[in-house]
DNA sequence: ATGAAACGGATATGATGTATCCGCATCGTG
DNA sequence: CACGATGCGGATACATCATATCCGTTTCAT
């Protein structure tokens, strides 16, 4: 909870609002954060945020803490955007296919967000509003692949467990040598899509998902 | 070439043999590496090896310069095995199973050894002997996906520049959070490898394989 | 026995990222 | 306008950590 506040709206407790150049400054350093973690991973400095905003380092420090409050909300943000077209690949009529847009609308994001990936694969993060956002998106996925099943588009045995799985394989791919703004990683993406379809000939898949 | 030597067989050039001790100790050191290095991958540090060895660290400085020279005798080694699984993987009759087998084969490896995870992934390792077992691997895997497809059991499209990236996507899996000695990778070795059959109804794959 | 070879491991070195501190600049209210 | 209060800048102290060396001691081999 001592974290927590960092950034954040600063309408709750007794807060005073920020002086207009400070809030501005706070902006900058969001978005600056954003395009650096996005361009160079989460092993961006704080100093390098800073210096990509155009400010001081103390400004930042001054704001967030550390790099994880600053990380926290920049990709809490990301994730939620990720959750909205989670929930909207609900509607449609084709489950499979839904499912497989939404993946590929994921991983899109990904693909130009190199600290969006790295924190997919480490971070278990713990409370914070990053791990109340990954739930929505689990839960948004369960429901996707709980009607393709019912669909009986989604090959048997798959369950939502395999999500992230998958992702992190495509996630691979995208940090693979020299490839780095390719789209290679659409054609893997085609193949295991491909394996995921129900159809008779495919046998029973192995390993019930032990998977997170 | 200057570190080339190190750990080599002392029989070239006008190196004296080791004293009976230094070599046993040698041995020791490179199993010790191969322990080390696939339990706790590349970042494990010469003094970690020494360690483990139950030797200085100044026994282990003096047979290898530094970690590279020790990690490239221990994971040559590792490279070679891989490529002469793929070597007998040509003379079977299904040409397909025989890819499968030997994916399933390489990366039962890798699931042991997290150094060799980690060496495929970053190190484009330049001169090397470990590009050499590289390359033969990667000889040897032409081989077999251009049987596979001249039997018309492997999908349209699909390359030798495919099965790096398959690699890196189920060595992504390995590295999954809670499931360190899990064998759910081989439930996403066998979903893609579905969808890498040829099969009537897969729609031809996106990206001309700009892969590696 | 004795010189050469090898060993041990404390520690110097260097690289790198984190976060503070405080003099200076800017804001905004009276 | 003026004068606190608030915010800024960024050099730098601090901490961490892997690397690699050095030399007094021990072991080998003749």
């Amino acid at each position: 909870m001592s974290r927590k506040e960092a950034g954040q709206d600063p309408v709750a407790a007794g807060a005073r609002p920020l002086r207009r150049d400070a809030e501005l400054n706070r902006r900058r350093i969001l978005q600056a954060g954003r395009e650096v973690f996005a361009a160079r991973g989460l092993q961006a400095t704080l100093n390098d945020v800073a210096h990509h905003a155009g400010l001081g380092v103390g400004t930042v420090y001054r704001k967030f803490p550390d790099k994880q409050a600053l990380a926290e909300a920049v990709f809490t943000e990301e994730l939620n955007q990720i959750a909205a077209a989670a929930y909207k690949a609900l509607a449609e009529d084709d489950a499979f296919g839904a499912l497989a847009d939404f993946l590929e609308k994921a991983l899109e994001r990904a693909a130009h967000n190199r600290g969006l990936r790295e924190l997919m694969r480490h971070h278990t993060f713990e409370d914070t509003a990053l791990a109340q956002a990954r739930r929505e998106i689990t839960t948004q996925c369960e429901g996707l692949v709980g009607r393709a099943r019912a669909q009986g588009t989604l090959r048997e045995g798959v369950t939502e467990a395999d999500i992230a799985p998958i992702a992190a394989m495509i996630d691979a791919v995208m940090g693979l040598p020299g490839e780095r703004p390719s789209e290679s990683w659409r054609r893997y993406l085609a193949i295991i899509l491909d394996g995921l379809r129900a159809h008779p000939e495919h046998t029973p898949l192995p390993a019930p998902g032990d998977a997170l």
